[in-house]
DNA sequence: GAAGCAATTTAGGCTTACCTAAATAAATTA
DNA sequence: TAATTTATTTAGGTAAGCCTAAATTGCTTC
């Protein structure tokens, strides 16, 4: 029989509360181990495995019944707003304070937000006057968890067309988030959407931009909200 | 039998090279498998495992022979002078960037030498004006690996009371380094060094600062130059 | 209601970097 | 030189976090 005991605080731990977090959309549903295998890059045996281990940790951090998937835990969501403030902050110190080009700021941050210290996100966040957003227009978590409510729309739910504040871009693809830039396509930007065809979308962020067609399967890729 | 390969990219191996080429001084002598076991707090025979390992590998770091000890290859030493080009920078930025006090930039820059790319060191070097030495006084090793030769002498070297300039202080006891920052001692400050006993260093940095009583066991904590 | 299928879990392995205990080698002392 | 002490290495083991292959479960669909 396998060990009944995990140390909770490693890297691989945070990773699987962020991926059920993020999976787990806003209305906080239960995540799948398929779901969680590919979010990780990981076998489906390994998530069932480490989710048992969680489970029967003492300080739960997560609800997992078998075959049924798992949901976080008060302390387990947390755990994963808390890494959620580090990677935010520390994308957002990359591009101001060391002015790295915003394609470049997640994977570092991904990497980082496992390491620092709770004086180092103190030392930042006032170092950068306690930004609410990160470079994507992501909003930053406070200290104890709490997040405003989103006002956003994916740009995949757009039917017709008109205008927009991107508020903001996905960050994990790098090449895209490079091309939607050169475009003007930064969070802030005005936005013209026009749906060309049930392939693409057809975007223009001020005028002097040159027009920008994104296919409809990286739309969810950027989010919008009214303008006025 | 054991594996004969290693993955020579973690930080695990970092700290050994790091530990090789502090044990080893300026001579870069052979170092003990026990020296390296009470540096790294470790076992002595998880030493052996290690130093058989890096050994073995194709990408030569060390050079070991069994029971004689080992000592760092040139690509050894090339790997252990990034990593302290890493830390130093470091510190220099948590000390100059972020407002760290000196006591607590050491424990940091230890977590996160290992995890940062060559953008960051990049970026924060340039940041900080490619500075050349850290808030503690020690040099930073050049990208190539070079670093200008030491004109220092230890305080536990000292045989007679007179006036130096405090070269460098030691970063790994963050107590005693509060202590002597407390009391003025800090890399360019005049120093006048008396020694009452066999026991104890008294120091009184400037004029207005207070004595301190360094017991000799800790003088080796503090170097100096000679003031002019 | 049985067959087929997809998702999930169980079982058993591997690697890394540690550990302890026992064996061996080298150095020191008598 | 023989005996003792100390340093080092060998041998065998552990915990994490991953893997693959082989069950198993819970649907669908006929």
């Amino acid at each position: 029989m396998t060990t009944r005991r995990v140390n909770l605080n490693t890297e691989s731990v945070d990773n699987y509360l962020k991926a059920i977090f993020a999976l787990g959309g806003p209305e906080e549903e239960r995540v799948s181990s398929t779901a969680l295998a590919e979010r990780l890059g990981v076998a489906p045996a390994s998530i069932t495995n480490m989710l048992q281990k969680l489970a029967a940790s003492p300080k739960s951090l997560v609800e997992y019944e078998s075959r049924r998937g798992v949901r976080l835990s008060p302390a387990g969501r947390l755990r994963a707003l808390e890494v959620l403030r580090h990677h935010r902050l520390l994308e957002t110190f990359l591009y101001e304070v060391l002015d790295y080009p915003i394609e470049e700021v997640h994977d570092e941050a991904e990497r980082l937000e496992h390491f620092i210290s709770e004086r180092f996100e103190e030392r930042i966040d006032a170092k950068l006057g306690r930004p609410k957003f990160d470079p994507h227009g992501h909003c930053i978590p406070a200290l104890d968890g709490k997040m405003p409510a989103q006002h956003s729309k994916s740009l995949a739910d757009i039917k017709e067309d008109g205008k927009f504040i991107v508020d903001s871009v996905a960050d994990g693809d790098a090449a895209l988030l490079k091309r939607l830039k050169a475009h003007g396509i930064i969070p802030g930007a005005r936005l013209l959407v026009s749906s060309s065809s049930h392939e693409e979308f057809i975007l223009r962020a001020g005028r002097a931009a040159q027009a920008f067609c994104l296919p409809r399967s990286l739309a969810c890729a950027v989010r919008l909200r009214s303008s006025d």
